[in-house]
DNA sequence: ACTATATTTGCATCATGACGCAAACACGCA
DNA sequence: TGCGTGTTTGCGTCATGATGCAAATATAGT
């Protein structure tokens, strides 16, 4: 299954002249890029049931998270599902309470994951910042 | 200016009882959590930009990137400049042309930050998916 | 089965954002 | 100075999302 011959060389192929070119090349950062994700932590009110339920250590139910926040409590229902649809949280059921907890180690292996893919990109320092903008290097 | 006397004790503190008490409990989460930067991420045209400068390596023009996408190129710009905003890309004007680069080690930076701060505050096994939801552990 | 509590869902409202087009603007060059 | 190219801005439109309230649903306990 694995290749024997010769092992897949780790070299870094040279960058793609131009943006448009660069569409057809597959990179890591092509799987890192989750928009849902982002999606998920990109408005304040979710970020604050985010760090509240973090810095608590353990599931919390949404009446619980309710009281952290200053809006009505269907409205954090609404945002913790969409956290865990997201992958941000981890939900479960217990009887008639439903309690959401971070889902800490997959969410930092996702992060891990994204700036090692923005690092493999990274050009040489005299690139980087771009000599020229015409295809030409 | 720094504490000369004893040294703050790097010990990891009991977890806040509920996350109303988290509220007011500080932590490293607390600065890594920005919602601009996922905002700026949070939209599939504008990461498809993102992958696209990535890739490249190098400052790619606006009309450069206009290529990539379907959108008109006024609007590519206005992505631009948002991620630009948001610290995902950095700006450079040359003449009448402008670039827009990808901020790689900020952003790898502000990615490694968040995922230690998470990481910091990840409990022990037994209490991350919640023992119990009535404060009392 | 009835009741109380926890959560979700339907619906209306308001705000924000993505988009295209056209006009305005900036700058190098003749 | 006038022209051409690259970029930004103004504006209208359409879609999506955040929010609150009330009603519906789920479930434990009596």
């Amino acid at each position: 299954m694995t290749q024997t011959r010769k092992r897949a060389r780790p070299v870094k192929r040279r960058p793609p002249a131009t943006p448009r070119l660069a569409l057809t090349r597959k990179a890591p950062i092509d799987g890192a890029l989750d928009a849902e994700l982002f999606r998920a932590l990109s408005d304040e009110t979710r970020l604050s049931l985010v760090a509240c339920i973090a810095k608590c250590g353990r599931a919390c139910s949404v009446g619980e998270v309710a009281l952290c926040c200053s809006v009505d409590v269907s409205v954090v229902s609404r945002h913790l599902a969409l956290l865990a649809r997201a992958g941000v949280l981890s939900v479960r059921r217990r009887g008639r309470v439903v309690a959401y907890a971070l889902q800490y180690d997959e969410l930092c292996e996702s992060l891990h994951a994204l700036a090692a893919a923005i690092e493999s990109l990274k050009p040489a320092e005299n690139l980087s910042k771009g000599a020229c903008n015409d295809g030409c290097c």
